[in-house]
RNA sequence: GCCGGGGUGGCGGAACUGGUAGACGCGCUGGAUUCAAAAUCCAGUUUCUGAAAGGAAGUGCGAGUUCGAUUCUCGCUCCCGGCACCA
């Protein structure tokens, strides 16, 4: 027998096994427990990267472990096969956008089927598949006819020279990626899904998903941005329209030195015609980025528009300014400024000379200098006259009553969340099912007439979308009047795709629904895995649509995943390894040169799975080191024929080290795997058992007996990480069966017990020494044990001992 | 700017509930094997001090709580992710 280990053969022969006995190709078996386990789909961006490598191996161990736990997992693939980057390949080299993303999802699939991933390949979906987003166009008909989308206008980055949309990446400095020209900001009529509508439900189920980490669940909580606060209506000179703002800090109402308005607010837009200065500001506001951190990063600037607001208490004139920061799609467009208490505010009156009062001091009566800083903690209100003395709560229900009582004011709910725009000004992406007519305005298109196909075979130049120029597309009629009217040339956000897409696995052959019965044994997802990029947008989109799902009677599940593993980025040169930035590492020259296996092991040890990860070429050589040593010990020890089963009463003491370290590892891997996702420690931890393996001298048949079980153990619990070498050493080692359908090892709580342990002793708290004690000795012994250690006395000399911490199994700690 | 996460040897990381800091691996150094190399095997490897036993310091920086802090609290700093049109 040739016993060197050669990677390929070995993981050719195991990939054949599980294709040809269709091993992971699962039904829905009402008697078995169910395990849906899936990853956050791919991108098909050409070929794979170590991202990708990284959260499918993490998944693909997680699935094998239950497996042989003995559930009944599915973990399906796919492709989030829309997007922008198929359109700039298309610009840059001249192919399709279909084509190039057909081509891609091929390769990529050759590439993912080497790796080992014991996907249900009968299961695989394509986002830009008519069969596919034709399910999607049909929700969101059903959307449209609840009132849960309606369009209005908003802003988009609009790149003058290119004359197209841009998206917040292709905006670099301010300026289109492309033209460098600056970039302005637009308003265009879009569609928006009503998230809104549901953020109390997804903002409250949060604290029913104790699968999800804490991280994940208090980002989305900050996002949904639930406030409770008041709006207030100020009266402005000459106007008719009072001014109407929000604030959760009523309180300070008294605080309020001027009022600033949006570029866009009609107030200003007014000012704007009469006074050059302010038009020429509001010109300027133009020239600004859409995306928010640009907006809160930037310089703020404004300027008074020359009228003031009456403040509803006190009666006196408060300056109207138009500043940058203030934007007209959140809100009202106009916020009270509050220098005082707000430290936006602070900063804005300080440049500005504008004045600042305080109006909330410190419940512990310390002392506040409001020209160093806003106070910005809840207080005692001060020079607030009827106000004066009350706490926060109190002067906020005082203001909230007396605004509500002279009808300019009411109390209000407000989110930070948005609704959620989907329209998109791109060719490459689901057509938005919607027909314009003239009589009729916007119509859906009817459920017989689904799918709106994309047309694939189209001259792409990245000038406007090409479905503009397609009359056969564009032209059709009025499904309600049946006068000719056009279509929506606008596509949906990618992000629509993959908020439903891992229902769509239950049943994705179904073609006369959405969903079909299947739906209801595998869903909700058990494990979901993806990067922690994902952690708002994709996981709160994909929970508002799930319970959409719900309200429509398409699914039974409140929530889509029950437990969420989020994977720390692979980076390279301290960055996010990305196509865009061209520091990707590519995976198969690796595979070719040692193996699936140990780009998984290396993948798997060097970082636990949240942790952001440093990738290094070196390392890798150590993991396939480490195959190697396992495959001659399994071999070597193979080769001296059977072993016979362990005699576990007539074990020698090196006998009985060995077979509790096989059963210590077997405990901590089952729980790193299990419990923990902490698959780097679970390697170390039989590495050492192979080690401690590889140490012991082998004469006796007990002696062979104790290793068989130890080799036995590491091959089970590795064949999760490294399952082709696995399923050979599983066969070396005599076995029919194949690890796949192994049940996971148990371990022997018996085989763990020690009759004497070693326990540290501290004085003072650091370490002085180590004594051996029985393993069930008393505190009082310990102590005279500890006491008596040559190396301890040293340093308790003639000290007086004034306490002795006893630390069962642990420690002694003397402090003197 | 705001929200979330992180900082431990030369490197990746371990220490799970406040209890031996540095498991495991990489790299490096020395040795064995070899004509030589690769591969493999053995030993060493936080820093300073010491022949050794041992001692001192040490987990981004500064304080605090505790018998005891990588772990808890407060302040700072640097790095990473997200910020609604990258996916």
């Amino acid at each position: 027998m040739d016993t060197t280990y050669n990677p390929q053969a070995v993981e050719q022969e195991a990939r054949d096994y599980w294709e040809n006995e269709r091993c992971f190709e699962v039904g829905e078996d009402a008697s078995k427990e169910k395990f849906y386990c899936l990853t956050m789909f791919p991108y098909p961006s050409g070929q794979l990267h170590m991202g990708h490598v990284r959260v499918f191996t993490i998944n693909d161990v997680i699935a094998r472990y239950q497996r042989m736990q003995g559930k009944h997992v599915l973990q399906p693939i796919g492709w989030d096969a829309f997007g922008l980057p198929a359109e700039n390949a298309a610009i840059q080299r001249g192919v399709p956008p279909a084509k190039w993303t057909y081509q891609n999802i091929e390769y990529m699939r050759g590439q993912l089927k080497r790796l080992g991933y014991g996907y249900d390949w009968t299961r695989e979906v394509t986002t830009c598949k008519p069969e596919y987003y034709r399910w999607e166009q049909w929700l969101f008909t059903r959307m449209f006819e609840k009132g849960l989308v309606y369009r209005k206008n908003s802003v988009v980055n609009w790149d003058p020279v290119d004359q197209t949309v841009l998206a917040n990446e292709q905006v670099i400095d301010g300026r289109g990626w492309r033209s460098d020209a600056l970039v302005e900001r637009r308003e265009i009529p879009q569609w928006f899904m009503k998230i809104t509508a549901y953020a109390d439900e997804l903002l409250d189920y949060l604290d029913r998903m104790p699968g999800w980490p804490d991280s994940v669940k208090t980002m989305q909580r900050n996002w949904i941005g639930r406030s409770e606060g008041v709006e207030l209506s100020f009266d402005v000179d000459d106007e008719d329209e009072p001014l109407t703002v929000f604030t959760t800090r009523p309180d300070t109402v008294m605080g309020v030195t001027y009022m600033a308005v949006a570029a866009e607010h009609p107030l200003a837009v007014k000012a704007a015609a009469s006074n050059p200065d302010v038009a020429a500001f509001v010109e300027e506001c133009k020239k600004m980025q859409a995306a928010e951190a640009a907006l809160e990063t930037m310089e703020k600037k404004g300027m008074p528009i020359g009228i003031s607001a009456n403040h509803p208490v006190s009666g006196e004139a408060v300056p109207i300014w138009v500043a940058n920061f203030v934007v007209m799609g959140y809100g009202t467009g106009a916020v009270m400024g509050v220098p005082g208490h707000d430290h936006r505010d602070w900063e804005f009156a300080d440049k500005h000379g504008l004045p600042i009062v305080q109006v909330i001091t410190p419940a512990d009566g310390s002392e506040i200098d409001i020209s160093e800083g806003a106070y910005v903690e809840y207080g005692t209100v001060v020079n607030s006259g009827d106000i004066d003395g009350m706490d926060y709560r109190q002067a906020f229900d005082a203001i909230a009553e007396k605004f509500e009582a002279e009808g300019r004011g009411k109390r209000r709910i407000n989110y930070r969340l948005r609704d959620w725009g989907v329209s998109r000004q791109r060719y490459w992406g689901t057509p938005i099912p919607i027909i314009y007519c003239d009589d009729c305005d916007a119509v859906a298109v009817p459920e017989d007439q689904l799918p709106v196909i994309l047309p694939e075979d189209v001259e792409f130049t990245g000038v406007g979308s090409p479905l503009k120029g397609m009359p056969e597309f564009l032209e059709t009629e009025c499904p309600k009047c049946g006068k000719p009217a056009k279509r929506e040339t606008d596509t949906f956000d990618t992000f629509v795709e993959s908020s439903w897409y891992f229902s769509r696995y239950a049943s994705p052959d179904c073609d006369s629904a959405m969903f079909d019965e299947r739906e209801a044994y595998w869903m909700p997802v058990d494990q979901y895995t993806g990067g922690i990029e994902h952690a708002i947008l994709h996981l709160l989109y994909s929970r508002f649509l799930q319970k959409v799902m719900r309200d429509f009677g398409l699914s039974a599940a409140d929530e889509p995943f029950t437990n969420l593993l989020t994977q720390g980025m692979v980076l390279k040169d301290g960055a996010k390894m990305s196509k865009a930035k061209g520091n990707t590492v590519d995976p198969r020259p690796l595979i070719e040169k040692y193996g699936a296996d140990t780009v998984r092991l290396f993948m798997m040890f060097a970082a636990p799975p949240e942790q952001a990860l440093e990738w290094s070429d070196d390392g890798v050589q150590g993991a396939s080191r480490f195959l190697r040593r396992f495959w001659n010990a399994v071999h070597s020890h193979a080769a001296e024929g059977d072993a016979v089963a362990v005699e576990t009463d007539a074990l020698n003491d090196e006998q009985r080290d060995l077979r509790r370290k096989t059963h210590r590892t077997i405990s901590k891997v089952s729980d790193d795997i299990g419990r923990r996702y902490t698959f780097n420690t679970a390697i170390a931890a039989t590495m050492e058992l192979l080690n401690a393996v590889n140490r012991f001298d082998v004469s006796t048949a007990e002696d062979r007996a104790v290793v068989r079980e130890a080799l036995e153990a590491v091959v089970l619990v590795l064949s999760p990480i490294v399952p082709h070498i696995c399923h050979k050493l599983w066969h070396v080692l005599g076995h029919a069966s194949a690890p796949v359908d192994e049940r996971w090892p148990t371990f022997d709580e018996s085989a763990l017990q020690q009759d004497m342990i070693e326990i540290i002793v501290q004085v003072n708290g650091k370490l002085r020494g180590r004594i051996s004690v029985a393993a069930d000795a008393d505190t009082d012994s310990i102590s005279a044990l500890a006491l008596a250690d040559k190396n301890a006395q040293r340093f308790v000399a003639d000290k007086k001992v004034r306490k002795i911490i006893v630390v069962p199994g642990r420690l002694v700690n003397i402090v003197v």
